[in-house]
Formats: C-alpha cells, sequence, structure tokens
DNA sequence: TGCCAGGCCGGGT
DNA sequence: ACCCGGCATGGC
C-alpha cells in the first residue's frame, strides 16, 4: 500500500468489517479469563493449534502454575511436561519463562501496574524478549491488556491480499499501518475484527489458501 | 497417511 | 534485506 490512509480504505475495510459481524456475529475473544492467561496462551498458540492451547493451559490451572509466581518458580522441565500439548515445548517453555521473568522484573507479577504504561513503551520492551516477536506481541498488547494495536497474522495475510488491500510481500508493520491509520484506535473494534478474520479464515481457507468463491465477503469485490 | 495449526529465531546468501 | 530449516504435538 503506497497510500496508508486513503477514504476508499477506509470504506472498504468498514463494510468488510460489518459484512463478517453481520454474518458471524461476535467472536467474544480471547477465550482465556485473567489478562495473565491471554498472554502465556499468546505464546503457546505461535504455529499450532488453540484446541492444542486449550489443554496447555488446562494443565496449567488444574495445577495451580497459572500466576507469574508460579511460572516463574516451577522448573523448566516441569513446564515442558505441562505444555507439551503444545507442540515446540522446549523452546515455549524458554519464550514462557522469559516472557514471566519480564513480568516479574519490572512488575513484581502485578499485570495492573504493567497495564498502566504507555502502549509503545511496552511494545518495544515486549518485543525485546526472545520468542515474542510482532504478532504475539500485539495480542498480549490487544487482548490481555486492551491497548489499541491491530494484531496482523497469516489468515490476516491471506485474506486481505486475496481481496487486494494489502500486497503479498508487504510486512508485518505495513500491513498493521494500514488498519490503524483507516480505523477508529478503537479496542472493540480491533479486538473484534482480528477474531472475525480469523473465524473467516478457519471457515474458508484450504491448504493456506483463501479461494472459496462463496465467502461473505465475494459481493464487496 | 500426510498436512496443517492464530510464529519466531538463527544462520546462510 | 530476504530465504529457509528447525522446532513437535494432536486432529482431520
Amino acid at each position: 500500500m503506497s497510500h496508508p490512509s486513503s477514504k476508499e480504505t477506509q470504506d472498504i475495510l468498514f463494510s468488510i468489517y460489518n459484512t463478517l459481524y453481520n454474518y458471524y456475529g461476535p467472536q467474544y475473544w480471547w477465550p482465556g479469563e485473567a489478562p495473565f492467561e491471554v498472554m502465556i496462551g499468546a505464546i503457546l498458540t505461535q504455529n499450532t493449534n488453540w484446541r492444542n492451547v486449550e489443554t496447555a493451559i488446562k494443565n496449567l490451572k488444574e495445577g495451580g502454575f497459572l500466576t507469574p509466581d508460579r511460572i516463574n518458580r516451577i522448573s523448566v522441565k516441569r513446564l515442558q511436561r505441562l505444555i507439551k500439548p503444545v507442540g515446540f515445548f522446549n523452546i515455549k517453555a524458554e519464550r514462557v519463562k522469559a516472557f514471566v521473568r519480564y513480568i516479574m522484573r519490572e512488575y513484581l507479577g502485578d499485570i495492573s501496574k504493567m497495564k498502566k504504561e504507555k502502549t509503545s513503551f511496552l511494545r518495544k520492551k515486549l518485543l525485546g524478549i526472545k520468542g515474542i516477536g510482532p504478532e504475539t506481541c500485539d495480542s498480549i498488547l490487544l487482548y490481555a491488556l486492551e491497548k489499541p494495536v491491530f494484531v496482523v497474522d497469516a489468515y490476516t495475510r491471506r485474506v486481505f491480499s486475496r481481496h487486494k488491500i494489502i500486497g503479498e510481500k508487504d510486512c508485518y508493520s505495513e500491513i498493521q499501518l494500514v488498519f490503524e491509520k483507516n480505523l477508529n484506535r478503537d479496542v472493540k473494534l480491533f479486538n473484534e475484527f482480528h477474531a472475525l478474520i480469523v473465524r473467516l479464515a478457519k471457515d474458508r481457507c484450504k491448504a493456506k489458501k483463501y479461494e472459496c468463491e462463496t465467502c461473505p465477503l465475494e459481493s464487496l469485490l
């Protein structure tokens, strides 16, 4: 996208959002209850089916491990066993540990303290943690800390490049800007929009492509 | 059976 | 600056 902000882009994004919302209804994301649970889920779901993440979250919750302090204290080996169902459990255990160390060091495990920080500051800090990339970072900011940042994922690329709103090779920040410059910076809107994109893609994508002719957005093209 | 899932890192060009 | 292999389990 050469011009990040334009009336046409605003109109099409808004009508896509409305079409999806009217078709699928509200998605009630994130499915986690507490912000800390959402954060851990964001790391665990990297390139992983959400179903597997639910199992791992359940393991953690049943063991009473779903607090910054408890995760900080258990051994990496133990953490690996608990999150085993998500796959990549060796690296993910390290990523969760690194993230929780940050929460403990900077906020003594108090998420409400973390929430008071400026978004741009948090974003930089989170991206500096090994294992937290742009999508995980922004998912944490939006779905756990309720900051108005737009989450871009593989589905967003697939759907919106198919509909010619972004280029196939556009980078993360480029895509993110298209949404953030053409929509109201509204947490509820960003929350629902990303969730609806995921819903649409799960519904209509086959084999990493997005080619369904009967998708609810087709009438907008 | 093989392919895919709500990425990210590190090493090689 | 891109490109790619590795990471690993569970479901269809």
